[in-house]
DNA sequence: CTGTTAGCGCGTTCAA
DNA sequence: TTGAACGCGCTAACAG
């Protein structure tokens, strides 16, 4: 083990310079003879210097500025979930004088996220963490930030035609897939299928939902022909008018055995299965987890959950801007998120801190 | 936010006292007036002042010692991923002057299991990490730490009547229900069920084992009577005797569509399949993402695989130490790992896969 | 009891 | 082209 710790001074000391020639030469800021460059060099090549990075952060006297631009959350939901992970990054590098700041927009609301977007490009930045909601507005933004050469990331969604130095989230296709294939796994002959589906497919902001969707169908189209299908559509807020459409729908399809939905309220169909014990679904799969979907989930309304770690997306999204605007590293341009897989058994169990 | 940093001088300045005395206050190191006391602690109380972590690194001339009492692995296996996590541990506490080394052993090898316990006992060191063997030569060791209050923790297996600063690792009887229910979700009459065990019951490090297997067996009481069930034992290295085993097995037990096994060597199974593709199973779940069980799992003779976590396991290890002996901070006593479901369409998505 | 001081390892002047 | 000196925020030893 080349552990040994060695300082500059050191090197200094065995290549018979002083501290800061040798700080010269490691950061190649000229202004060194070849032959002192060579003796510096010729200790480096031997000792596995690894420099003190409390040192470097405590005598840099650079500051960093960070800023977020996130959908407003409530606790407990997708959004405020992101914001932890970034309020745990937040923490971590703040000894390395980066600071943290929220910019906030009402999820799809237009109007807001322009605001938003106006209020970033208004400030001075070193780096913006962006979860996208419209994509023409989103790439204003971008062109004005390439511009002036700030850097920026994508979580949760990936803008076409922007050049974020990364995009961080979960391949949807393939957790619409690996949906279908956990669902189908106890399909049998005469089952019938359920999409519970919301009625806004055009917002921009449920392209994701589109995403699962279709790796969904990818598979089912794959491994499955004649399947009866069923899409429901429910709405986002109004319970009432959910419970007369399910009410309806299975009443006239006691074969609907299997569910999925796209979005993150697939709680709302797991209530409505504890008030009717008497439907008795093989698979119900959603998205997300909300402290109502766990909540499902435990009772046994809801048989899957697939998690897509917010808060991990969050905290490594601060993580890389730091590490590419603090520390130079490179980056690579996607980190895709584990597609988890909860269930009843597994859940408390589950936790989102890690790196 | 009151994200604005105060240092140690500015708290002085405001409570009009010296630096010397705030860092008293702070640490509780007497020698305060009670008056002096008061105005520190008042601005205290106003400001969240968190402490530079680098400067106090910096600071602090104490060297800490911590070692790793592990089974030695082959590159890829369930320890050289433990190893992995320690590694990355012991490179980001470091520059807080901690030393992590590793005193190994055979595993299930009782006389080297001895060896590396008396090592260690020799050493002197602030804190050991073990993954434990057998019982009754842990409990040596770890009295002899109790005596000497040196802290110790254990990973992936507690034993009991020792105290240890934390357990980490899995819940393993809950870990063997999840695959219970997993694999018990396609269960159709007519199905058998098929264990694949290994003969060293008896040896101390497969008591794992036993509480995943108990832990299926439970969920099997509560939900399934009249299943038809076999136990194959299989050997641990010689696989033309378990081809034999297998060959024989099949051929009589044309039902048995559902498999367990709860070693890390489910890949002996699947490799078998891939070479039968006359015999089809329905499941198969297994343990531990080693590089041959997950070629299985993408190849497709392995429906689930159950994931655990090793190089967490290791991390977290080595930063919980740090965290009780360097950090002087609680640490709860229980980490339990997530149990991780993986199948042929998230694989490719999971982070501990490790290198 | 309390203020002062000397580092920790590194980056950054500033003379020489 | 180079070395020496200072300071980042904190701890610990020392002198009052």
């Amino acid at each position: 083990m080349d552990t040994k710790k060695f300082t500059i001074k050191d090197i200094a000391r065995m290549a018979g310079v002083s501290a800061g020639t040798v700080d010269r030469v490691l950061h190649q800021r000229g202004d060194v003879s070849e032959r002192s460059r060579l003796c510096v060099q010729r200790v480096l090549d031997e000792i596995n210097y690894q420099p003190n990075r409390f040192a470097i952060a405590l005598a840099g006297k650079k500051s960093y500025r960070m800023v977020c631009l996130l959908p407003k959350g409530k606790e407990g939901d997708y959004w405020s979930s992101v914001a932890h992970g970034i309020d745990r990054a937040a923490k971590e590098v703040r000894d390395y004088n980066v600071s943290v700041e929220y910019c906030t927009f009402v999820h799809a609301d237009e109007a807001s996220y322009q605001a938003a977007c106006q209020q970033v490009m208004k400030e001075k930045v070193d780096g913006v963490l962006i979860a996208p909601n419209f994509r023409q507005t989103t790439l204003e933004l971008t062109n004005h930030l390439d511009a002036q050469g700030t850097p920026y990331l994508f979580i949760d969604f990936n803008i076409q035609d922007a050049h974020p130095i990364c995009y961080i989230g979960q391949d949807s296709r393939q957790s619409g897939y690996l949906a279908a294939k956990l669902l189908m796994r106890v399909y049998h002959e005469g089952d019938e299928l359920v999409f519970f589906l919301t009625g806004s497919k055009e917002s921009p902001a449920e392209i994701q939902m589109q995403r699962r969707f279709e790796g969904f169908t990818t598979y089912l189209a794959e491994h499955l022909n004649r399947l009866m299908m069923h899409d429901v559509i429910l709405d986002k807020e109004d319970q009432d008018y959910n419970k007369q459409v399910l009410d309806e729908f299975f009443m006239h399809h006691p074969d609907a055995r299997l569910g999925a939905t796209f979005n993150s309220r697939v709680y709302s169909i797991g209530r409505y299965l504890e008030q009717h014990p008497e439907i008795k679904m093989k698979g119900l799969v959603g998205y997300d987890l909300l402290p109502e979907n766990v909540a499902c989930l435990k009772q046994g309304t809801v048989d899957f959950l697939i998690g897509q770690r917010p808060g991990l997306q969050g905290f490594s999204g601060i993580m890389t801007l730091c590490n590419h605007v603090v520390f130079k590293l490179d980056i690579s341009p996607i980190h895709y998120m584990p597609i988890d897989l909860l269930m009843k058994e597994n859940i408390d169990y589950y936790f989102e801190k890690e790196r």
